[in-house]
This record gives structure tokens, C-alpha cells and sequence, in this order.
DNA sequence: ACGACCTTAACGGTGCGTTAAAGTTT
DNA sequence: CAAACTTTAACGCACCGTTAAGGTCG
């Protein structure tokens, strides 16, 4: 019993603090546990922990800043230690700019699901576009300019048979460097290389940038292109990115996927 | 050697087919853990994951909701089995409203947080303020009018006096009925008590109503109060909150708790 | 036979809520 | 003695990134 002789500060047992400072318990020895704040006596015996009533200020403050929402980690380092209060500033400059962030994007998150919400309403929905980035990647080509788009194909098959077939890789298609709004269609048939290649003026040898790529996927008939064409181009309107060089096609089995280089802004 | 006769369609391993589609092979492995993204085939013997070009669409599908913010389960939810499409509405419209939600949330916090560094640069500092949420508790009070606020702590001796020690819980405070910008001051010194106490003309025996209450610790002296007061009442019109019901004082051991009973709106 | 690829398993990060099993206080 | 309280331990949630240890393919 230690119920000395001198009155000692009135302790409270960690349920009862919980519910005068209206948090759980379990709060409580979790904030203990990671060192956020702590109770002012452990009984050695027992383990049980206590606190005392001036420690209700000191867990408002860790509270306030919760309410914030400063994390919890950063919440310790704007409590304790010397220059506290410098911390504490440079902490809620960097929450107000992360703040910041996530408004604008619940913002523009917001419009995409309104406009994804009107596309369900549609007959037919759109195809779906990805973002994605992908490396650089070597290949022969051979750009010309063409009187439809079709006669692409043809080119990549003369491109492929004058390759050795040890060298050509596993991805081929088209960049497109003049095309729809232009009088005129200029492609580019490539076919992705590996190792050494014979250089030879039927085609050249080259580096398909790496890039960030807004991707939709269609089946290799004109009309399927076209719409995947037009979700693209909206998907990229949409999100405020703008279009960053020649765009590609690439051939799958019996699939076409459509390729937009980007740029944010 | 799974070579048949007739030419099977082609198959790709993890690690290419993430290659192609644009995530890491461990996504994959993921998705087809939690069931949203399977491979087409899995080797038997080796375990090894298998997937087919035409795949690439459904998991443009899934990337597609991801990025406009559904959950994982939900997407799963989205795409699956029958009625998918209705499905996929209503999950995209609750997706809206929590967008919606959090768009608003993220606003308030930033003024809140501007109002934080406002606070900092200015000498001392405001007082931290919580809300928490109170359950309701059985006093014995007093109410009448006084002439300064000290004179409610005669009150609340008197009104200690006049009940058995017994019967007195640990909680003890003043409610402000008219209070500051009200010429007269009317206070109701209260007591918690527990199980039946004598009902006595000296006092009234009722309840706190349960609340939602916005917090403040203080010192005991009028300045700290007066500080404490201004903390709170700044608090709840910043958060849009309205006062509902008389504040509350608690008496702690050396310091005074305000109360600010609040509803949202 | 070597390197690149595949497998499962398990931890980490955020902030606790929620059992569960067992000891303590009143 | 029983009720109410405390303790530690562990899983769960969301979405994978990241080792780690050990088979498989070209």
C-alpha cells in the first residue's frame, strides 16, 4: 500500500484518464508504446500506468495537432526537445502543402468520376486508358509517308524481312508523326532490335525514347482504333497532360494498343 | 514440354506480361492473391503464372477504376459476375460522395492549418482545444444568480458540505446559464453524485445531458480563463459548430477545465 | 552451367479497434 | 467472492514494396 505519509499528486489509473481526456484506453498504451505520450508513473510490480491531471494539457496539444492531421510520428517531433516550436512550424508548412495536394487532387479526382459516372450512363462505354511509363527500347524503322494507314503494315513486313530474325525482338508497330487533323500521314514501321544489328540504308537504327504513355487497347479494325483514338485523347484532355511527340501503335497478337506519350501540364 | 500439335495461344510469364502492361510482377501476384486479377493459366507443377495478351484489356479495366479511387474490393466488386455494370454505378456514386466528403475536408483542415501557423507566429500561442463527447451524469446542483464568478465556489462548498460524503462522485464544476455579455450572471454550482442521495430543498438532483463538448485546460485565475474562453469560442466558430447549452466549468486539482457543449451546423 | 526468372513467406507503414487470456483492485 | 479494471499479445484494415531463401528456364 503505498499510501504514504504526505499527500501525493491524485494518480489515475488509465481508465479513468481515458475518460476524463474522452480517448480509449487502448489510445492511451498505444501512445505509450510508440513514445507520443507517456503516463508520468509505471508501477514496477504491476505495470499498470498512471497519470496525473496536468497531463490532460499536454495530451490536448497532441490532440490538436491529430485534429490537424499531423501523423503521429510528426506530432512527437513537434512536441518534445529543444527548438520545438521551430519544428512545429516547419511540420505544419509541410502538412499545409501535402493538404494542399490531396485537395486539388480530391478535386480533379472528382471531375474524373463525375465524367466516368456520365460514361456508364452511355449506350456503349469507353474504353478504359492507363498511364504507364515505359524505358527506352532500340529499333530499326522506317519512316515514309503514306497514303492511308494501313499501308504501314506492309511496310513493317518488308522492314521485318530484312532483318536477320536473331535480331528482331518482340515488340513492332508504328509511330505516327503526322496524322488525323494533317493532309498528310507520315508513319514510322518499327521493330524492336536486340544486340548487334547490320546497319543498311532500308532502315534505321534508333531509340524509341522512354516515356510516360497513355494506353488504351482495341481490336485492329478501323473503328476500333477510332474510338480508342477518342478515349485517349479525352483521357488526356481530362487530367490537364499534354501530348509529348509522335504517337505510337503497337501490334499484339490480335490486338492494337494505342500509345500517347505525355507530359504532365 | 507442353509443345502440342496445334499452334496454342501465346502465353506470357509474370514478369513480362507486368512488363508489358505496365505494373511490377508483384502486383500481379497480388491481384491474383485477392482474387481481383487471375492469370489464365497456372503451371501445376511449377506454380509458375501464365497470362494472354487479350488479358491486357480486363487489367486496363481495373487500373482504370484504381485511378479514379476505388478500392481494390470494390473494384472486384465492380467488374465480376452478374449486373456488374449496375454495380459499378453505384460504387462509382458512393465514390463520389466520399470524394465529395474528403474534397470538403481537405478544405477546412486547410484553413484550419493556415489558422495553426497564423497562431504560431504571434507571441503566446492559443491554448489547445479538443472535442470529445461526454456521457451524461447524475448532480446534485444549485442554481442562482451571482455577483462575480469566485462567488460560485462558495456555492459549490455549501452545496458539498450539504451532501453525504458518501454519496459525492469525483466531478465537480459550475454551469453558465447567462454568463460575459450578459449584464447578469447566473451560475449552477453541480456536483456528480452516485447511487440515491436524499433529496433536500438545498439542491436540485439531475442530470448533465450526454454532449459533444469542445475543451480547454487552464489555469484557475481569471486570465488564464479568459484566454482558455477565447480559445474555445474561436475553435467552434472555426469549425462551424454552434453553442448548444450552457458551458461548463470543471474544477481539476490546480486547473480548470472549460466546456463548450457543441452541435455541427 | 550461369544468369535471369519464377515461387512462397514475411515484414513494414498508419492508427488504432477488437478480441483473448490472464492477473489486480475494490 | 465477484465485478470491474488492468496487463501483454495478436490480428485486422489497404496496397503493395522489399528483402530472403530457394526452385526453373533458356
Amino acid at each position: 500500500m503505498a499510501a504514504g505519509g504526505k499527500q501525493v499528486e491524485a494518480r489515475y489509473r488509465i481508465g479513468q484518464f481515458a475518460k476524463l481526456a474522452g480517448v480509449t484506453a487502448k489510445t492511451l498504451r498505444f501512445y505509450d508504446e510508440i513514445g507520443l505520450f507517456r503516463p508520468s508513473v509505471i508501477d514496477p510490480l504491476t505495470r499498470y500506468r498512471f497519470y496525473q491531471l496536468e497531463q490532460l494539457q499536454e495530451l490536448a496539444s497532441v490532440l490538436a495537432l491529430k485534429d490537424l492531421g499531423l501523423s503521429l510520428t510528426n506530432i512527437r517531433r513537434a512536441i518534445g526537445g529543444v527548438a520545438a516550436s521551430e519544428r512545429r512550424y516547419a511540420l505544419l508548412s509541410e502538412l499545409k502543402t501535402a493538404t494542399e495536394r490531396s485537395l486539388r487532387r480530391a478535386a480533379g479526382s472528382l471531375e474524373l468520376i463525375n465524367a466516368a459516372l456520365e460514361d456508364l450512363r452511355g449506350i456503349r462505354p469507353t474504353v478504359p486508358v492507363v498511364l504507364k511509363h515505359q524505358a527506352a527500347v532500340s529499333v530499326a524503322s522506317v519512316r515514309t509517308t503514306v497514303a492511308s494507314y494501313v499501308e504501314i503494315e506492309t511496310i513493317g513486313r518488308d522492314l521485318r524481312a530484312a532483318l536477320p530474325s536473331t535480331a528482331v525482338g518482340d515488340r513492332c508497330g508504328a509511330l505516327w508523326h503526322r496524322c488525323e487533323p494533317s493532309p498528310v500521314l507520315e508513319g514510322e514501321a518499327f521493330i524492336s532490335v536486340t544486340g548487334r544489328v547490320p546497319a543498311r540504308q532500308l532502315y534505321d537504327l534508333k531509340q524509341l525514347p522512354a516515356a510516360t504513355l497513355a494506353c488504351a487497347y482495341c481490336l485492329p479494325d478501323d473503328v476500333s482504333a477510332a474510338s480508342a483514338y477518342h478515349a485517349v485523347d479525352n483521357w488526356i484532355t481530362m487530367r490537364g497532360y499534354r501530348l509529348a511527340g509522335p504517337k505510337r501503335e503497337i501490334y499484339l497478337d490480335r490486338m492494337l494498343e494505342i500509345q500517347f506519350p505525355v507530359l504532365p501540364g
